[in-house]
DNA sequence: ACCTACTTGCTAAATTCTTAGCACGTGCGT
DNA sequence: ACGCACGTGCTAAGAATTTAGCAAGTAGGT
């Protein structure tokens, strides 16, 4: 079992498999829809073809339609899009990754959400220990 | 001045953009060192007039050689490559990625870096309300 | 049973990326 | 002043991608 390797994808499929990541599960139509730029329904349909030949989708047939999913784990997926950001622009450091987090939404979180942030650490940091 | 779209770059655009953003400034050498697979050095010097050429990438000369640096401020870089990885993989919940960022490297991080993170939490708290 | 509306697979052409190579310019050591 | 080592710009060929279109198959309504 070889592991895709998300940053040798084409400009396109890139995009494609955003929209499946989003969506979790989509359809040709579906991913045609969330495109930007949007090619032909038949290329759409290529492109799903070639993703899952190459280990980067699956899908299931439900009815006569496929509907698409990501091969790998949505947790796998997570981790390494944020270890990728965090290198490239964050020098690696977790800590300034969290507070530009933090600030570029401040005004949209809720009293809620950063209480629950502020546990989540407290955990983290007793577990450390 | 139209802002250069991140999401419509080529894959190998992508990659020397990538380089680029994480040290900051770079000569044609210094970006040809870091490319996995790499192709020639013409390539990618065609490749940086190109990226300057469509408005992702600026140069300047230094002594005889150009030192490229991204266009878009680093600020600017972060924060749309951060939202877009919560929009993509945490259904655009901050929350949810600052509890995945520090999950991920839980043993990594040090009490030090912890505490910060929650007063940086904290004076956000507050700032809100 | 047939027609319509939908699906998929496949092929091959069009477009776009990617690359190497050549021509030329600049600074430095001899 | 010359030659060498290094830089750039450009062009055009080669590789890869993206795309449309056609053939065929299935379900459902009439």
């Amino acid at each position: 079992m070889t592991k895709p390797d998300p940053t040798k994808l084409t400009r396109r499929e890139r995009a494609i498999m955003d929209i499946l990541h989003r969506r979790g599960r989509a359809t040709a139509h579906e991913v045609l829809e969330d495109l930007d730029d949007p090619p032909g329904y038949s290329a759409v349909r290529a492109l799903l073809r070639l993703l899952e030949e190459r280990g980067h989708a699956r899908h299931v047939q439900e009815g006569l339609t496929y509907v698409y999913s990501p091969a790998v784990s949505r947790a796998d997926a997570k981790r390494s899009a944020l270890a990728h950001v965090v290198r490239t622009f964050f020098a690696g450091s977790v800590e300034q990754a969290v507070a530009a987090l933090v600030d570029s939404s401040k005004s949209k979180l809720s009293r809620e959400e950063l209480d629950r942030m502020a546990e989540h650490i407290a955990r983290a940091k007793k577990e450390g220990r």
